[in-house]
DNA sequence: ACACTTTTCGATAATCATTATCCAATTAGC
DNA sequence: GCTAATTGGATAATGATTATCGAAAAGTGT
């Protein structure tokens, strides 16, 4: 029978590709984080750390939490994972009573607000998913601030 | 002269209306209260409760950043602020790899992906200010899922 | 496969943001 | 002004995340 023997390269269908996309990112591959990557993967929605770390601990029961958030960060560094919101992690408040909406700055987190007009029409939903009732758009322009643009 | 004595009611100019404002919203009138409101209002930008107590320490040394922290949360509570992100406070990751906006339930927090063609075009920006860069918009359309319309 | 170098892992202490607690001080309503 | 209810201040407690550091595993050249 064919039994695959791709010891070198890789291709076939789902365990190997993880070392190539390691490759193709330039981090070593380990056990942890091919387990990690697989229950990520397989979990709808956006699980928080402890989520995750609950999860991998039925395959891999002696992982540690630190090492859990250490490849999380490491997967979103590299581009398989992205984080769902850019913002500062503690609280920030809203002063400004206009209609408006945020650019986030990516790489200094900054928030600058961005009247509602100088974005454009947003589009109406007519009707969304899960019966669910929207009172309002709030929109995120990712990108560079002009600082970081230039900065290495 | 017509100097103000305005002792019951109120309106003149900035200062009074604050207690208009608690009483409209229901909630007591205190020193601390009326100078982390007008500090907040005069702070640029989306503030940590960190910096806004520095600042409100310039005008009480003696208060406590729990007092802060606690009529911060009153403030929104009561409809005078708002949250700038409605977000989970911990790390959420994205593994969803379709073009995605997110629907955010106010109420219970849940996030819900929305696919980008559900939605409908969004707006090209052709020149944002402070020559930010954009790279792409993220859309939160914040409401209510079908749970919480019905709960209380 | 082997020895060596580098990186990662696991355990845990440390840090940061936020919340809870509890008594003194201040408001609100007579 | 008097009394009950609410709020403020100090600080301990909690929850999330990060730093530290020696042990274990991965990467590399042979």
């Amino acid at each position: 029978m064919s039994t695959a023997h791709s010891a070198g390269h890789s291709r076939a269908g789902g365990e190997v590709s993880f070392r190539d996309l390691c490759a193709t990112h330039g981090i070593a591959v380990t056990h942890q984080r091919q387990v990690l990557f697989e229950v990520m993967q397989s979990i709808p929605g956006h699980p928080s750390p402890e989520e995750v770390y609950a999860l991998v601990q039925e395959r891999i029961p002696s992982i540690s939490l630190a090492t859990v958030y250490k490849n999380i960060h490491l997967f979103i560094a590299s581009g398989l994972f992205r984080e769902v919101s850019m913002h500062h992690g503690s609280l920030r408040v809203e002063m400004n009573d206009r209609p408006h909406h945020h650019m986030v700055c990516t790489r200094c987190k900054a928030i600058y607000d961005l009247d509602e007009d100088q974005l454009g029409d947003l589009p109406q939903p007519h009707r969304l998913p899960n019966g669910f009732v929207a009172e309002r758009y709030s929109v995120d322009v990712l990108g560079l601030c002009s600082n970081c643009q230039t900065a290495e």
